[in-house]
DNA sequence: GCACAGTAATGCATACTGTGCAATATTTGC
DNA sequence: GCAAATATTGCACAGTATGCATTACTGTGC
């Protein structure tokens, strides 16, 4: 299905966006607990009731919400038989390639991250659908008996995917591509942690 | 410093417990989002005002607090030189010997985590202190540069100990000593799903 | 262009969470 | 017992979040 784009679609993109941004730059001034969801409507230039409509609660407004994937990623990966592992790093790829990051925000966020660090366990947990979404493709291959395993790996791998999320945020010279590269190293890092016994 | 037991921590301590037990078996008939702080309060015979000076909030009464670790565990780890993750293990065996662990909370919040599947954030995330520990712990051994794969390192860790520790609720004739063990056990299946590249 | 249907924004009322403060009650140590 | 320390409580209040009714706007068919 093409993507529509009606004026209504596009005021709406730009509206969340807008509460977005001022819920970010307000939270960078004051400190998080000290703006209020009227100050971000204020900001935005929207009313309290419409900032509940476009974000469920005020940490939605300030991480965002994450991707995840879309039908052709998980129909590709049913059909793909290569090593677990190898082919959830590439689901990972398809993601980030379709979905266009953007850098500006994302350092906003990474900024407030270090200021505020009590908003680590929101944005970690800004990615549980994709992260649910992991756990459920493992799942396919390794059987429902294995979904508790299959969540750990996919813990592993969003944890990771988040760190390095950051790590792009603030390098200018790193390119979305790599995101997952790196990710994997991290992964790898992981793995010579677990193998000293 | 010995264990002082007056009757004001006994009752502290009770009261605690009460509030706890009031708010799971309330959650459990109920359902979580229906159950209000002045029911649990009232529930366990105290005022709103008495429950927000034992829980921060909501969640932690329904969760509880996890323990950490004790000064004298923190001194072994520094003091010893084994492989990293045996020594992590280990410290985890000082800290589920010490806090004695009650098995029928313990499966309460189990039940309820299976009716309120939301609750699964708050629940991984109870164990934010220990969680923090572990990294800390490992940083010693790795370097301040490498906190970010520590943290992986801990996420894991804790989410296996997690994992764990709902399957002990729920196996009676499973010994607590036993909890560190599986955990482990399940570090190293993630530990394989890893190898396959 | 126009009318109508669908969608979005808003105001208002309301329930609930969580905190600060002051008053009261209880426990502890002496 | 008495005074200091600590716990409980009531009350007021700010903030979060939701439901509902009203109003404004956009898309569509004609």
């Amino acid at each position: 299905m093409a993507v529509k784009s009606t004026l209504r679609d596009r005021r709406r993109l730009q509206t969340s966006r807008e509460i977005q941004r001022a819920a970010l730059l307000l939270a960078l001034r004051h400190g998080y607990d000290q703006v209020t969801t009227e100050m971000i409507a204020t900001e935005a230039g929207v009313s309290q009731r419409t900032f509940f409509n476009y974000y469920l609660n005020k940490d939605a407004a300030i991480i965002g919400t994450a991707p995840c994937f879309d039908e052709d990623t998980v129909a590709w990966f049913r059909a793909s038989s290569g090593p677990l592992l190898a082919d959830l790093l590439q689901a990972l790829r398809h993601l980030l390639t379709a979905s266009d990051l953007d850098r500006g925000t994302s350092q906003l966020i990474d900024r407030l991250l270090g200021r505020s660090p009590e908003l680590l366990p929101i944005f970690y947990g800004s990615l549980k659908r994709l992260r649910d979404q992991i756990a459920d493709l493992a799942v396919i291959r390794l059987g429902e008996d294995a979904r508790p395993d299959a969540e750990l790996l996919a813990e592993a791998m969003s944890h990771a995917l988040a760190d390095t999320f950051r790590i792009w945020a603030n390098d200018d010279a790193m390119s979305a591509d790599r995101i997952v590269d790196v990710a994997a190293a991290k992964l790898q890092v992981l793995r010579g942690y677990l193998a000293q016994t």
